[in-house]
DNA sequence: CCTCCACCGGAACGTGAGGAGT
DNA sequence: ACTCCTCACGTTCCGGTGGAGG
């Protein structure tokens, strides 16, 4: 048994407890942690804005922007907590709140639905309300119902608006003035609304009634500087890792750095930070080095472009699998015309459709903007212009992962031999 | 300087699947 | 159960074009 004393060492960590991490969830992004840095002055704008609410006057409805991690859900979290928390200390009638997230709950009906559990309304027989199956205006009089029952304050965030506009236009707005506009049907309550955006251009598709309710207060959330994050990384170290498992400012230092290039994403340093700690006690380490930290970001980046090529179309499979091909065999040079004969013959073997090549041309414009692949169009001045196609990760990672696939697999065995 | 290649990329249209409304 | 819409995915058609070679 002796003859494995790293795997002996490893598993008397976990007896003795968790090695490495004294709190792994405070490093998830869905953590709300006791205080939030760097945001103060976010937090003293939506506070003074939902203040009112403690006096039973309606709050006016917000928008807040800002890229992914910076921090607008976590804040929108703590303030209204807070709010509740505070109402009940002081035995006042707290008001209710609901947080939805747009993206997984994205039709009118699911939104009211929600609202609905959430402040306890129910079928006219008691039972909950159903899935599916009421006329959605139905649902929208159930809630009205119940929440004219006593004079109520509503507070609504809809974490990712932006994406319920951007699946449907109409629809998305449809829900959007729905909400804003029940405030007109109700007697004693009030519904307040904080919107939560990634998208700075959102205010643009939305329909200009809509936008003048929605959009009365506006919050903007900055990305963090490398100092910033550096900090938010100090606080949640502490809470998350054992002491001494990150003893240096390097490693924070480093995190801080690889995600203030990632335009200041905090729920990326984390994502890193907690990869890098899980590696190193996968490892059976007692420390997280910087050697961790990359290895977590070539796991990370890995892992995503794994996850994209997993969930390509078929046919976008196949193009890809063309370019890989063709760079496998020690082409330098690959344009748009080889590149859709050797898709052509993959898609024969593998008894796909053949698509034509203007629609290959997008396809590839695709793979393009997911990063899969990089083009630039070149003209080869008598031999006409084309683009020039390269794969944008290295060809053991794409190799190995449509490897996976069996369908190509066996084509590529035929093909590359 | 002009030509003309080999493709780019916009526009309009066809089709089938899935939802909403009735 | 029915129609009507919308959407994603493709196709057809076509005007546009940077620059090597004449």
């Amino acid at each position: 048994m002796s003859k494995q004393p790293k795997l002996d060492k490893l598993f008397d960590k976990f007896i003795q407890g968790q090695a490495i991490f004294k709190d792994r969830n405070a490093l998830r992004p869905t953590y709300v942690p006791d205080e939030l840095p760097f945001r103060e002055e976010q937090m003293g704008r939506i506070g003074s804005i939902l203040g009112p609410s403690l006096r039973g006057a309606p709050p006016s409805n917000i928008l807040c922007y800002g890229k992914t991690g910076t921090g607008k859900t976590v804040v929108a979290r703590y303030v209204l907590n807070m709010l509740i928390e505070k109402a009940k200390q002081s035995s006042i009638r707290a008001p209710f709140s609901a947080f939805v997230n747009c993206r997984i709950v994205g039709t009118n009906y699911r939104v009211l639905r929600k609202l609905c559990t959430e402040i306890g309304a129910k079928m006219p027989d008691g039972s909950e309300v159903p899935f599916t199956g009421l006329p959605t205006d139905e649902i929208r009089s159930m809630l009205k119902k119940e929440l004219d029952s006593e004079p109520n304050i509503m507070v609504v965030v809809l974490d990712e608006v932006d994406s319920l506009v951007k699946r449907d236009v109409n629809q998305g707005n449809d829900i959007l003035y729905g909400l804003t506009r029940m405030n007109g049907e109700l007697e004693r309550s009030r519904i307040s609304i904080i919107g939560i955006s990634n998208d700075l251009k959102f205010k643009e598709m939305l329909d200009p009634r809509v936008l003048s309710t929605l959009g009365e207060e506006e919050v903007i959330f900055s990305p963090y500087n490398a100092v910033e994050l550096k900090g938010i990384l100090k606080q949640r170290v502490a809470i998350s890792f054992n002491p001494g498992v990150i003893e240096d400012d390097g490693v924070i230092n480093l995190v801080g750095a690889l995600a203030a290039q990632e335009h200041g994403d905090a729920r990326r340093a984390l994502d890193l930070l907690r990869t890098a700690g899980e590696l190193a006690e996968r490892n059976g380490e007692e420390k997280v080095t910087q050697e961790y930290v990359r290895a977590a970001q070539k796991f990370i980046e890995r892992d995503t472009i794994i996850e994209t090529v997993k969930t390509l179309p078929m046919q976008s499979k196949a193009v890809l699998f063309a370019v890989y091909a063709l760079a496998d065999s020690g082409k330098k040079k690959i344009f748009t015309g080889e590149c859709y004969n050797t898709y052509v013959e993959i898609a024969k073997r593998m008894s796909l459709d053949t698509l034509t090549q203007r629609r290959i041309s997008d396809l590839i414009s695709e793979l393009d903007m997911l990063g899969l692949i990089n083009t630039t169009v070149v003209s080869k001045g008598r031999y006409g212009r084309t683009k020039k196609i390269r794969l944008a990760v290295s060809k053991k990672q794409i190799g190995s992962i449509l490897d996976e696939d069996t369908r190509l697999s066996k084509v590529a065995r035929d093909l590359l031999s």
